[in-house]
DNA sequence: TTTTGTGAATGGCTTCACAGCG
DNA sequence: CGCTGTGAAGCCATTCACAAAA
């Protein structure tokens, strides 16, 4: 962390930790649902228990965006919608390129939450030039070639990498030059950006790895405890209950993370 | 947290950060492509700059799992290679199924990552009967109804659901019930499952409203901070430096918080 | 001398618990 | 009386800096 922080007095305090911005979403996903449902109020207890976090640290979040409840009563529903979806800069639109448009990308392409709050598909762009002209839901592919001109004419700052990994550094190298100060990457690398570029990534395989490494400690665990489990199915059915680990319901969203490299 | 830790004495000090563990995989990509190039060793400096992480985080972190170095000369990367798939459960194979085949779920299917280590798609289910039968990524399609049958048989611990929001607790009620243990969510949703059971979400809404965060910020800087940015193009071309935030570089990977909820 | 392994210091996030407001 | 907003405490992770090993 440098220095930072000294332009614009702002309507608050500045500087929401990352774990919090991580969970606004969750949050306006949550009131969202209730917004449509004509909920007029929640507690934070509730709210808390819809987004799968505890209700303490949901009221420590807000309380970072600003006194936004009444006590005694709860939170508005739509007077929180509309904060937050400020706070996060979803009350403008965002034009999104997606460059890669193999099996994942046009999954991304097709992806309804996208184009939902905020985000627009601005363009898809594939290196193979027998993709190009051919629609991706609904919008034509164009080809690498025209990447610089898509940025640049769309004012684009946020773009989707979805390339085969040997590609990724290069896409990112030609987003960053373009303008793109933000870069989604689902490719299985580790992209190195200048100086004020965010990154953050989805790595699938990673996320599996995660969840074996926990797999294998239950099996373990399984073994070594009660020898009460017949001799029964092959099958590892962990029926058994077990006193592990967190004690927190609910997802618990990431602790983000993103670097401004 | 709660108790927990009695059994199993292990090869040493039990209890690996969730931190560290959320960057073993990363570790290990950098190692692997080291072993493909022949690279018999590698130093912590060397080996965290390939990973994106600071040299000291990752000494700490491998101090977790032992005493894998030489001091003055490095790590040996096959050595090491070897010692991370087996904390992360990686030398045996996982068994995985995908519920949902649509636009994200068949490129899921298609990811190459999957197979690779340690996992196998043992199964891909869709609730459309159009689709049974269908093959996809050369495996083929199976109807919802087999669930249960698909799961036992194949003594699949790990799920990966895929389908529209709306359908994904219904899914993961029915694999948790049929054994399922580890669950990868890709449905915007917040899953309840039982005591014991691991969750991981990735959410692509959820991504790209952090970065959108971050890239509203940099706009809000950028007008207040310097005014020698002449008037040319709309676009938003933040070429200047920033000295905000975060100064390490690299994907600093996420914290996880895995949830046995 | 080089580079690991690790106590100690630091900083951030979560949880607790309760004062304060409606 | 109910529920928010928040200081204080505790916990976890990162970073520092150096002693110890090869």
């Amino acid at each position: 962390m440098a220095t930072g922080r000294t332009h614009r007095p702002a309507t608050r305090s500045r500087g929401i930790p990352e774990a919090t911005v991580a969970r606004l979403p969750l949050y306006l996903r949550a009131l969202t649902a209730l917004s449509e449902r004509s909920v007029p109020t929640v507690s934070s207890e509730e709210l808390a228990a819809a987004a799968g976090v505890n209700s303490a640290k949901l009221r420590k979040d807000f309380s970072y965006l600003g006194s936004y409840g009444t006590r005694g009563v709860g939170y508005d529903v739509e007077y929180l919608v509309y904060q937050i979806s400020r706070e996060l800069g979803l009350t403008q639109d965002w034009p999104v390129v997606i460059v890669g448009i193999g099996n994942l990308g046009a999954a991304l392409a097709n992806y309804g939450g996208f184009a939902s709050r905020g985000f627009r598909v601005a363009a898809l762009i594939d290196a193979d030039p027998a993709m190009a002209g051919k629609p991706v839901a609904g919008i034509p592919v164009q080809h690498t070639d025209e990447l610089e001109a898509i940025i640049r004419d769309n004012g684009v700052s946020i773009g989707v990498i979805a390339t085969p990994a040997g590609a990724a550094q290069q896409v990112c190298d030609r987003l960053v030059a373009a303008g793109v100060t933000s870069i989604l990457n689902f490719a299985p690398t580790v992209l190195t950006v200048p100086d004020g570029v965010d990154v953050r990534k989805v790595d699938l395989s990673i996320e599996l790895q995660i969840l074996a490494f926990h797999e294998q400690r239950k099996a373990g665990e399984e073994a070594a405890a009660d020898v009460t489990q017949a001799a029964g199915t092959t099958n590892s059915a962990v029926a058994a209950k077990r006193e592990d680990s967190a004690t927190d319901q609910g997802p618990d969203g990431d602790v983000p993370a993103v670097m401004p490299a």
